[in-house]
DNA sequence: TTAAATACATAGTATGTCCTATATGTAACC
DNA sequence: GGTTACATATAGGACATACTATGTATTTAA
């Protein structure tokens, strides 16, 4: 991503992250396409699995295995961080999402 | 701030600078203080001020000094800046916003 | 005219998000 | 079995945003 329009953007991944699996479980390339969606650009292996990972292991979202994919689930932590983080994020760019 | 309720929430401070000078002209002190409104926190100085040197090298801002302040307005390549960055922004977190 | 406060600046360090690879394990197909 | 595709993982590096700490002007107050 780095510059959008002159603008840096990232960040706000785990945040984003969070956010999706707050809505519905999804496995790892779900996730990315869901970013994708919204970004317009699908986060690499490098980007997406390192932030999952941190996420897990710090006992946010739980992962659980079935063949080939892995489904991701918020926690009852994750989800309580959830909520903080999006009242946090209201707070400082609400207005400007408000502004039309 | 870093860690907000276990989300990183760094980075957007480009964006929500450009922001702040879309509504009025302001002096470095003055971001600082709208800033902490919205966040809670104040951004240090060592953090504000290499980033309106940065958005003033890149052209989008433009300092006036007058005795030990420099008031810092939008120029029309800044204004055209956080307009893209603006969409872009809503495109990523409006649902977020729109969800209550 | 010092002293304190304000505003701005920079040096050095840390970290999360990014990338480009490369590698592993699983599933589906011929 | 062997190939292909998919899903996940890690190594190594780059960069913007953060921090603490220190430094420099300028203004205000004592």
């Amino acid at each position: 991503m780095a510059y959008v329009k002159g603008c840096d953007m990232r960040g706000m991944l785990s945040f984003q992250i969070l956010w999706l699996l707050s809505k519905k479980d999804m496995h790892g390339e779900g996730i990315a396409a869901e970013i994708e969606r919204r970004r317009g650009e699908k986060p690499k292996a490098g980007t997406l699995y390192p932030a999952l990972k941190d996420l897990s292991g710090r006992g946010l979202i739980l992962g659980k295995k079935s063949g080939k994919t892995i489904t991701y689930s918020l926690t009852s932590k994750g989800k309580a961080t959830m909520k903080e983080a999006k009242t946090y994020f209201v707070r400082c760019f609400g207005e400007i999402l408000a502004s039309g």
